[in-house]
DNA sequence: AATCATTATATCGTTCGGCTATACATAGGT
DNA sequence: ACCTATGTATAGCCGAACGATATAATGATT
């Protein structure tokens, strides 16, 4: 139960969750992490040394940008989309359901009856 | 138009993806490669450097056996699922419907509307 | 006060799958 | 003779996800 994903499963679409979980309201690395463990009821478990890299890679291309913040007593860095970042999650949201269909012909019939 | 998924999209699901097409009758790899090209709408088409090592690699796992056939004139290496791969392709199969249900509750906000 | 779990960020090195490039060989068409 | 499609294969590169490790402040427990 709750057993997490397999690695390369998540490999391609992680971008997409983290920018997704940016959608509304900014974040800092910590708390998208927990929100991410949250929506996908603990299957989608993020090491440090997953997430970290994957910020600097979104912020390096221009997806994301940071600002730090010590005012709450301890040292956030939150991060928001760029409007770049709005359209590459759209794009890569369409493209991603476009793969889940094209995944699910393919494979429906070796699905467990629902 | 046809635009193939990004190599990272497949990643972790190109397994489950070549079981799929090997689940109800045995096929050969150029013939995995085409069908596999044709029931994505050209979206995805596995280089010959992916996919054989790929073959190989789910030969050692066990999932498919491999013979060869030369009787119809050109030599073609043939491949089946075995009993572990017909589990593991279900065990997949459910595994990515889940996935994928996460992902769309994730990302459903940000879908094209249809 | 000392100890420990949680919060919070970061980097190093490993692993491994998909890709490009390259190679080789047969069949069929012009 | 040449070219395209068919058919299989490997070497080497690239990059993302990970485990291990490091640092440090906070809050709770004893």
């Amino acid at each position: 139960m709750a057993e997490k994903f397999e690695s390369d499963l998540l490999r391609g679409s992680l971008d997409l969750m983290v920018l997704s979980v940016l959608a509304n309201d900014p974040q800092y690395g910590y708390s998208i992490q927990k929100r991410l463990q949250e929506a996908s009821r603990e299957k989608v478990r993020l090491p440090a040394g997953t997430l970290y890299p994957l910020l600097h890679r979104l912020e390096a291309d221009l997806l994301i940008r940071s600002w730090l913040d010590s005012s709450t007593g301890r040292q956030r860095k939150w991060y928001a989309l760029t409007a770049k970042g709005k359209k590459r999650l759209a794009a890569q949201a369409a493209q991603w359901q476009q793969y889940a269909d094209c995944m699910k012909s393919l494979i429906g019939n070796y699905l467990p009856a629902s």
